[in-house]
DNA sequence: CGGTGTGAATGCTTTCACAGCC
DNA sequence: GGCTGTGAAAGCATTCACACCG
């Protein structure tokens, strides 16, 4: 299998949550390029990179849609990856509500806040630890990835006790900017940070 | 001023805010190459292409700041930019809590949530309406961003809506793909597609 | 030295343009 | 006609390597 450049990836990771949204059987290049704004040639040489091939009169979108989760490695619900939410405020507390995971490739198997007040509140589906756990459960549960939602101030600090523990890569909804290292993959999503960069954009185009 | 490509654009953007965590008064390409990750000669043409000289023992942390929000025309807290949230939901109403726009660009000036007993029951430092009132309100308090944490289902619809409004930008919460006006910027912020974007990530690395 | 700034070279990504297929 | 897939060209982004500065 060819290497997928980083673009390429991001792109493809959207469409393929894209046509889960498609009720048409089929699509062409040039359907897409209307819903992306995304270029009818990038976006066949994106998928010439996956192996799946669209016969002349456009893609059949349940082969495409496996096709890239195949390619990028997402395995569909039979095999979910196992993450956990570390610190319970609002933002997180909110994040506990299940419905957000459904059919998606992970589950959410722990909650963790420094407060052992928040964790026995609040109630879920799943169990809530004290964070001082968090070297014990993280490895106990094969937890991958961890959803951050800590105060500002303790961010940086809990990512480097998260990586310590084996996980994978860090959705980092704190105000924070973390350094990690290399080989760990940080998203971050923070309203600030997301609103800081819609507006950098908005810029820019003008 | 020289046209900033998208990748220096989000680097920049990165660094904007991690300078505002460096407690020292200098800081080297080679001291943010330690924290990003980011290679020293890429570091030091991305902050080329914005006007701010860096004597030979590195850049002045809160010149280069400065110079980067003016490149990338983040204006600083005189002048905020209006924002409101739409779908008050636990997410939506999680981000009420105004302290994570503190010291930031932005200013949430109002909410909507489709339920009337939504907006009631909810408290805020700021107004909330019932959606209907989004076309009044939106261009009245001169709003242009908007988070978006409406349910999946009424994602699309809103976000034409919004658009319609007038709205720059959409930080997108939701798990729905959207499809917008080319020149409106959105960014997606889901916990699940950002899960998903970490494991494509991790994948690919190995 | 230990640092910045920048031509020139390399390596990626995107677009163009067209062959081939239904 | 409308569509995919793909060489070849064009356009960008990143790294190299070195001049220059305190």
């Amino acid at each position: 299998m060819k290497q997928i450049p980083e673009p390429t990836r991001k792109r493809l990771l959207l469409l393929a949550q894209l046509l889960t949204q498609q009720h048409t059987e089929k699509i062409t290049s040039v359907n897409i390029e209307n819903l992306t704004g995304w270029s009818q040639s990038l976006i066949r040489r994106d998928i010439s990179l996956l192996d799946c091939s669209g016969v002349s009169n456009g893609y059949n979108v349940a082969d495409l849609r496996k096709a890239i989760c195949e390619a990028l490695n997402i395995t569909v619900e039979s095999e979910q990856k196992h993450c956990c939410i570390v610190g319970l405020g609002r933002l997180g507390a909110a994040l506990l509500e299940n419905s957000f995971f459904e059919h998606s490739p992970f589950k959410i198997v722990a909650g963790f806040d420094a407060s052992v007040n928040r964790t026995e509140v609040l109630r879920s589906t799943f169990p809530l630890y004290p964070s001082r756990e968090l070297e014990s459960v993280i490895p106990r549960e094969h937890i991958e990835y961890a959803i951050l939602a800590v105060p500002d101030a303790s961010a940086q600090e809990t990512a480097v006790r998260l990586v310590r523990c084996g996980i994978k890569g860090i959705a980092n909804y704190t105000g924070t900017v973390l350094s990690v290292d290399e080989g760990i993959a940080v998203e971050n999503a923070a309203p600030v940070t997301i609103l800081t960069s819609l507006l950098a954009k908005s810029n820019l185009s003008l």
